[in-house]
DNA sequence: CTGAAAGCGCTTACAG
DNA sequence: CTGAAAGCGCTTACAG
């Protein structure tokens, strides 16, 4: 186990310098702060003390009972243990407003590094702070920040868009959960205008409903009488199969009356009938390949990079041709 | 924050034994680890150190993208944020022989206390080890570990099972994951086999389905073709959606030919058409009451306890009476 | 089994 | 911005 002591000598500073650059208090030199961090990181320097704590990496999800965040925990969990790094988790619950708190409690158990899925990376409060190496998951990195693992959710709402269209479907309405909360959502329905501008279509409002702990008592009967769509594209494939239930609840029958396709590609999705239409995001290994970028930016000081992974769309049975 | 100086003094013993009792290491008497621990207790002592780290706690689960233990570890996380505890994960895969490096990994990190959920209480290697206060989740506690937060499995599947016959059903077959991997399925099981000798009914052997990363694929042909049975149990919701499927798939209709019930109370199971049928567990509130449980364990030197929560049959449309 | 004491690894006024 | 030094909180041979 490395000791400061010893991250000092190789970086040629004092204790006290080095100390003030891992711990972000007290002031230091930019020249001082990559020599000690490029130290500590050679080194394997982790602020363990006496106590010998195994490191930590602090991981900020919007909800842990949302399958794809929850599969996004899991792999970054699998992947941290070999690497002798314990997980921390932290929820926002969709909630901006509790971001950057969350993220404070994280910093206090001293994480070598932080994974965050937030919902707005280019004004969440918790990306004000100073943080350890960080790396964004399913949002798209900003200046400050540009390591992140992401699929192209624009591309992805233009496939499923234009896949539609294909089939025949001109009045396609685009369904989301609320904008504020996801940047995922909001990307995939600029993707869904791209398409329907290629098409010459017209687009229609997004129409945003409110997440109240579940989509089991969604009611669309008011969105269905004044837009009358022939196909609902859904923001995430949660929300899809509320609609699904909604529209059988008004005694339409999918895909019958109505095509629905959603985004992320939950295991669920497979189980119901017929098959859920979605794309298909790999959310287990971006979690792990946010793991891995993690670990290479903490312990070799490798450079921040942006990961983009392929989606593929799934052709269940839920969208119809007309 | 407390310092280890003034439990020590509160103990009335040296820095030396308060510190050998905390951490488990030299010897002590067994009066001075009670006065030292009841001391900690009271003033709130965490191990943190000049680090001033946050006291963590450790939860293991056998699968972060089971829903079921999803909502238990986010109502964890939630209770300990506002307890100024972080939470550790670690999860087993379903595999006893995974339980005790995964936990041994959490102790790394010195945490106040676990939760555990495990395969099998009475067999686990896991349990094996000196153990900071822990709380056993989904599990009936043993002689060494008292403390648990449970619902009455037996119970429920004998309510179910009863459910079942009252609606009709003779030939009631009970579909299970790997017993070895839960003992909530054997429980469950158990009180198949109490109903239908209540009932005076034959009961059928139970048939367990490995899992192998999904039930997406499951094929029951043979099973139907050969036990024939009206109504279907399976061991919990997951396994029954992947039932309903694997039905569908062979032209049978639920619950036109064949009745199906499951376990837990997934959010996944009221999106569905027709809604599951299955005994509602309250997940979050098991995991927020453990939780609470632990900290007053941890903080307040309360003794363990066995705590069994309720649970309540639901009555979606899988069920039908013949 | 217990404590006095040495000493580790770290942080932080303080001086420059 | 940086370092020498004091000192914190803890652990651990060592002696009894």
């Amino acid at each position: 186990m490395a000791t400061l002591e010893q991250v000092a000598f190789r970086a040629g500073c004092s204790l006290a310098t080095a100390s003030r650059v891992l711990n972000r208090n007290g002031p230091a030199s930019d020249l001082m702060v990559r020599k000690v961090r490029r130290a500590a990181a050679e080194l394997g320097y982790h602020a363990a003390g006496r106590l010998g704590r195994r490191p930590v990496i602090g991981v900020l999800i919007p909800s842990i009972t949302n399958p794809v965040f929850a599969s996004s925990l899991s792999s970054i969990q699998n992947r941290m243990l070999v690497a002798g790094h314990g997980v921390l988790i932290a929820q926002s619950n969709y909630d901006p407003a509790r971001e950057a708190d969350a993220v404070a409690a994280l910093l206090n158990d001293r994480p070598t590094g932080l994974i965050l899925t937030v919902c707005d990376p280019s004004t969440s409060d918790a990306l004000l702070a100073r943080l350890p190496p960080t790396v964004l998951l399913h949002n798209l990195p900003t200046a400050q920040f540009p390591a992140a693992v992401t699929a192209d959710n624009r591309g992805a709402g233009r496939e499923v868009t234009t896949f539609l269209i294909g089939m025949g479907h001109r009045r396609i309405l685009f369904l989301s959960g609320n904008f504020a909360a996801s940047d995922r959502a909001r990307l995939r329905y600029k993707g869904y205008l791209d398409a329907m501008a290629e098409s010459g279509l017209e687009p229609l409002d997004a129409v945003q409903i409110p997440f109240v702990g579940g989509y089991d008592q969604l009611d669309l009967s008011d969105v269905m009488t004044s837009l009358s769509p022939t196909a609902i594209i859904a923001s995430n494939d949660l929300l899809a199969l509320g609609v699904i239930g909604a529209l059988k609840r008004e005694g339409l029958s999918v895909p019958g009356d109505v095509s629905v396709a959603g985004f992320d590609g939950i295991a669920i999705g497979r189980l119901i009938d017929p098959p859920l239409t979605t794309i298909e995001m790999p959310d287990a290994s971006m979690g792990a390949t946010a793991a891995s970028l993690l670990l290479d930016m903490a312990e070799n000081a490798a450079p921040a990079r942006h990961l983009d992974v392929a989606y593929t769309l799934r052709r269940g049975g839920t969208v119809r041709a007309i």
